[in-house]
RNA sequence: GGCGGUGUAGCUCAGUCGGUUAGAGCAUGCGGCUCAUAUCCGCAGUGUCCGGGGUUCAAGUCCCUGCACCGCCA
């Protein structure tokens, strides 16, 4: 089994921001999942390097383009490695493998008479790179960037999306889940309700040349998405590679900013190259910061690489993954970050797995003891923790995954309550109760081992810790989740290994217990 | 302007097909334990379920309407 998951590729007339970390975490968090169920994964983030906001900020940056593009592309793949991303490929539209694909692919599209040559007049804005109607200017200015736009007729070239308007409609009502959450689904069929539009896929060097040329007129280069969205197929060497034979169609991963380009624009696209569609689609929605606190005093703390850098990268992770709704917006504060940190990493999860080695080491020399006949409490743990895994095989891959994470963290409650009720303490006070002691440590460390075998994807370095001080060797953490997950696998007799706190607690700096009201600027997966 | 969504505890949110005294986590208060990262466990409290009207034996849930916020379209 394959399966080919992508992050967009990401603009780069900015730097990365906490919207991009969470499209490119949750990527990463269901390519680990995908490989430790023994699939075989292929996951492709990158950069998105034309156009003239890139030419513009590059101007700003006072830089040769080329020159600022590597610049902003290596700070998106260096955040990435803060954040274990464990891409399979980094695709920059500036590659020459890219543009080559792009042009064969204009020329097919061309060829085919889906391509034609057009005249488009209106009022252009540059920031938003796109014309605006009157009735879309407020005091006849672009509700985006406060300027006036300015009239530009010219003659490009258009796709002839129209032509594929029914064939999308009738693929989206006989494919329910292919855009999900539904929400997003109904939306672009709400949106396919009128005419679609013809999509001008050019423009004229002499405005703009900072693009791919287009192979069939070299005074155009092309614009935007016969550009961008291609990326999915030639990080897959379409179209004889042999990683496209093997992995598309794609998993897409994208925020809702770029809901259109993805579920409208590409599938025809697709379409008229004669491409398979991709799989699913998947949309995600915005952390909305909390406005007038992230300003001045965190101001910094957006990028992904201060945050990683302040919080944790496993911290991090765990919070996205946690506390969103795939598909709804959710609020991001620093309160609400470590109000996760504290309460169930270093509380909750932490502190129970230091002080189930804490006491195996004081009641057994750190060596895994054999379980003896298991008593109800033990038999329910062992209960609760297979249908936890059970539940966190299900939902993770669909995508909800803070209810995977949920099941997954009242297991962590129970085991806190069965060391209370057992009371190894007293146990251990008892020398005709060694045996019972032996049973509950067994039961406590086994259950952690599948608590890290299930964190892997969420929190890779720290499953590691936890493999590592449970005794285990990477070829016991490396098996499939399916063999990993089976009752029982921690040898008695084993060594178990001491080590520093998984998750050291948060001291309060700020004194705000808990987060401000939601508000500002959501943030987006850009593309 | 059209379509859609949301409104539940101090905060963030669950609430299935209408059905008992409306739940969880965080925060707060009290108690307990000592293996542990001042952690953990137990107990406790708080709600105009946005306002108004309606259907029903019964409404957080269904219908109408008003308000607020959000999204998509125009």
């Amino acid at each position: 089994m394959t399966i080919y998951l992508t992050t967009p590729i990401y603009y780069v007339n900015a730097d990365p921001h906490i919207g991009h970390a969470y499209t490119t975490v949750v990527a990463d968090a269901l390519a680990r999942f995908h490989r430790l169920l023994g699939e075989e994964v292929r996951f492709q983030t990158g950069t998105d390097e034309h156009g003239d906001k890139v030419m513009d900020a590059a101007a700003a940056a006072n830089l040769p383009v080329k020159e600022f593009v590597d610049q902003i592309s290596g700070r998106f793949r260096q955040s990435w490695d803060d954040l274990n991303i464990s891409y399979d490929n980094y695709l920059r539209t500036t590659d020459p493998a890219h543009m080559r694909v792009v042009q064969e692919v204009l020329a097919k599209v061309h060829a085919a008479g889906d391509i034609y040559f057009g005249e488009y007049g209106g009022l252009y804005c540059f920031g938003c790179e796109c014309f605006y109607l009157e009735r879309d200017l407020v005091d006849g200015r672009c509700p985006d960037h406060q300027t006036a736009p300015t009239y530009l007729k010219e003659e490009n070239y258009f796709f002839r999306m129209s032509k594929y308007q029914d064939w999308l409609i009738d693929f989206i009502h006989t494919h329910p889940d292919w855009i999900r959450p539904e929400r997003f689904r109904n939306e672009m069929l709400a949106f396919l309700k009128e005419p679609l539009e013809d999509l001008c896929i050019s423009r004229p060097k002499s405005r703009m040349d900072w693009g791919i040329t287009l192979p069939f007129d070299d005074r155009y280069v092309t614009y935007v998405w016969f550009d961008a969205l291609i990326n999915y197929l030639t990080g897959l060497d379409y179209p004889d590679g042999t990683a496209y034979k093997k992995f598309w169609p794609a998993q897409h991963l994208i925020a809702k900013d770029i809901l259109k380009p993805h579920a409208i624009y590409w599938p025809t696209m697709l379409r008229a190259m004669g491409v398979e569609p991709f799989t699913n689609l998947n949309v995600h929605g915005y952390w909305q910061m909390a406005a007038g606190k992230m300003s001045k005093s965190l101001g910094n703390v957006v990028e992904p690489r201060s945050l990683v850098a302040r919080f944790g990268v496993d911290q991090v992770r765990y919070f996205f993954l946690r506390e969103m709704v795939f598909g709804l917006d959710a609020n991001f504060s620093e309160a609400a970050l470590t109000t996760r940190i504290n309460a169930d990493l270093a509380n909750d999860l932490g502190n129970l797995f230091a002080r189930s080695l804490g006491m195996a080491f004081k009641y057994r020399q750190g060596v895994v003891p054999a379980p003896g006949v298991p008593e109800p409490p033990d038999q329910e743990v062992v209960a609760a923790v297979q249908a936890m895994a059970a539940d966190f095989l299900r939902l993770f891959p669909a995508l909800e995954f803070g209810r995977a994470l949920a099941h997954l963290w009242e297991v962590i409650g129970l085991l806190n309550r069965y060391i209370v009720a057992a009371a190894p303490w007293e146990l251990a006070k008892q020398p005709e109760a060694a045996g019972r002691l032996d049973t509950v440590l067994y039961h406590l460390l086994e259950g952690l081992r599948w608590i890290a075998a299930l964190l892997q994807p969420v929190m890779p370095g720290s499953a590691v810790k936890m493999n590592e001080q449970l005794g285990l060797g990477p070829a016991r953490w490396d098996q499939p989740l399916p063999q990993a997950l089976t009752w029982g696998q921690l040898t008695p007799g084993s060594q178990l290994a001491k080590g520093p706190a998984l998750f050291p607690r948060i001291e309060a700096n700020d004194g705000s217990p808990n987060s401000p009201s939601p508000g500002g600027r959501g943030l987006g997966g850009g593309g």
